[in-house]
DNA sequence: TCTGGGGTCCTAGGACCC
DNA sequence: TCTGGGGTCCTAGGACCC
């Protein structure tokens, strides 16, 4: 038989997330920035045709002579979040068969609707659009791979949604999409294909199988597959616990002081600690991290990592903390303007199945500790309640010049209508 | 002055064992 | 004198994704 996947993309999300409560960006070039203003990480259609880049730095956007007709908004990943748990609960509603791919992405499948896929796409576009206001659209084909390809051509239909079933459409397309543009084929994968002479989809599709196992590895083949319409990246309907989980920044100015460094990272752990309760989880181990400016060669740089052991698997904030400083006590040198650290945390596993030790074993009196921590947090906001220290602004977190109120999740900053 | 953050999977190579 | 070879486990790093 035949299947049906579709992959439903919101368009240029972040940036419409922005426009759905602010009217007056409609029609404007709107950029969305990364954390501390950094980087453009979301253009609107106006900003794309501007000729504004991905991931383009700030700074060397404002000094171009036409910046001033840009709207900037710095990341409000809160409202993102919100948005699009209510785009995907829109689709789950509808179609068991959906797998959430991304922030704003997701999979579904369509085979047992068969003919009827894109008109029910249609659909669902046309539902999620009047209930949220974001523009979502549907690409549909035989696999994953073809259904990413299809997605593209759907961004450019006056209906948003399109189907690459037919084998005619499917070379037509093929030909027209670049080798870069495939799901899986990165920056380096494209240069070694055009030596090659592999150009675009359809050139790939037709490469020898076992040409592609060696040269390509396992990955590269389920790609020529995918494009030949053998599906061989499945629907995973459940999202598997997290291996690993990291809280990292860089900083807006760079960290030459111990204590202030100790400080961040004890901030960076207890989000860490927080995040694995928040999904049932415990680590193992931590590892943690600093690193200089890269992008500066001229000043002195010093990058170190290391791996610290946890007695047991755990998600309290105190064992966490604790290893993350002596982590830093090892890898701390005097004179180094930091300008990143993190944590990252591993052998993370369901709470539930973690493996108990002999000689080490939790205390029940922290975990409803840290409940009650988690549960003051989630009434009053977060940072009400520290761990071995006293809350105060954190005013060196992040630059945020530009941020949209959290109008969706915040009851002081709710949208006013006026009549 | 100013360049995001958070993930996954695969492979190669070293250590170690028999 | 002789310097195999296969298996497993771990880690680091590469490549990719959004």
């Amino acid at each position: 038989m035949t299947r049906v996947f579709a992959l439903a993309d919101a368009n240029n999300f972040y940036a419409s997330c922005e426009r759905v409560f602010q009217p007056e960006l409609r029609g404007k070039p709107t950029v969305v920035l990364s954390n501390n203003d950094g980087c453009v990480i979301a253009r609107s259609p106006e900003a794309k045709a501007m000729g504004i880049a991905m991931g383009a730095p700030f700074f060397k956007l404002k000094e171009r002579a036409d910046f001033r007709c840009v709207q900037v908004r710095s990341a409000n990943f809160t409202l993102y979040g919100d948005m699009s748990r209510r785009f995907m609960d829109i689709i789950a509603a509808n179609t068991p068969d959906m797998e959430i791919y991304s922030i704003d992405e997701c999979f579904i499948d369509y085979t047992r609707a068969g003919a009827a896929a894109a008109d029910r796409a249609r659909d669902l576009r046309a539902m999620i659009l009047q209930w949220t206001g974001l523009s979502v659209s549907f690409g549909l084909g035989a696999t994953k791979t073809l259904a990413k390809i299809a997605n593209r051509q759907a961004k450019a239909s006056p209906d948003g949604v399109f189907a690459l079933l037919d084998a005619d459409t499917r070379a037509d397309v093929l030909r027209e999409t670049d080798v870069r543009d495939v799901w899986g084929i990165g920056k380096k994968w494209a240069n070694r294909l055009q030596c090659h002479d592999i150009h675009n989809a359809h050139d790939l599709a037709r490469v020898d199988r076992q040409w592609a196992r060696n040269v390509m590895g396992v990955v590269g083949l389920r790609t020529v597959d995918e494009l030949n319409g053998l599906s061989a990246v499945s629907l995973e309907q459940v999202t598997p616990d997290k291996q690993t989980l990291c809280v990292s920044r860089s900083f807006g100015t760079t960290v030459r002081d111990r204590a202030e460094l100790a400080s961040r990272l004890h901030h960076f752990a207890s989000r860490a600690a927080e995040k694995l309760r928040q999904g049932g989880l415990v680590a193992s181990a931590v590892n943690v991290f600093i690193k200089g400016n890269t992008f500066r060669p001229d000043l002195p740089q010093h990058a170190n990592n290391v791996t610290m052991e946890l007695s047991f698997p755990t998600s309290d904030t105190g064992d966490i903390v604790r290893a993350t400083l002596q982590g830093l006590g090892r890898l701390y040198r005097p004179g180094i303007p930091y300008k990143k650290a993190g944590v990252l945390m591993l052998e993370v596993c369901n709470a539930k199945l973690a493996p108990r030790s002999l000689f080490a074993a939790p205390d029940p009196r922290r975990d409803r500790l840290m409940q009650t921590m988690d549960s003051l947090n989630a009434k009053h906001g977060p940072g009400t309640l520290c761990y071995g220290k006293i809350p105060q602004p954190r005013t060196w977190y992040m630059t945020q010049r530009h941020r949209s109120p959290r109008f969706t999740t915040h009851w002081r900053e709710l949208p006013v209508a006026r009549t």
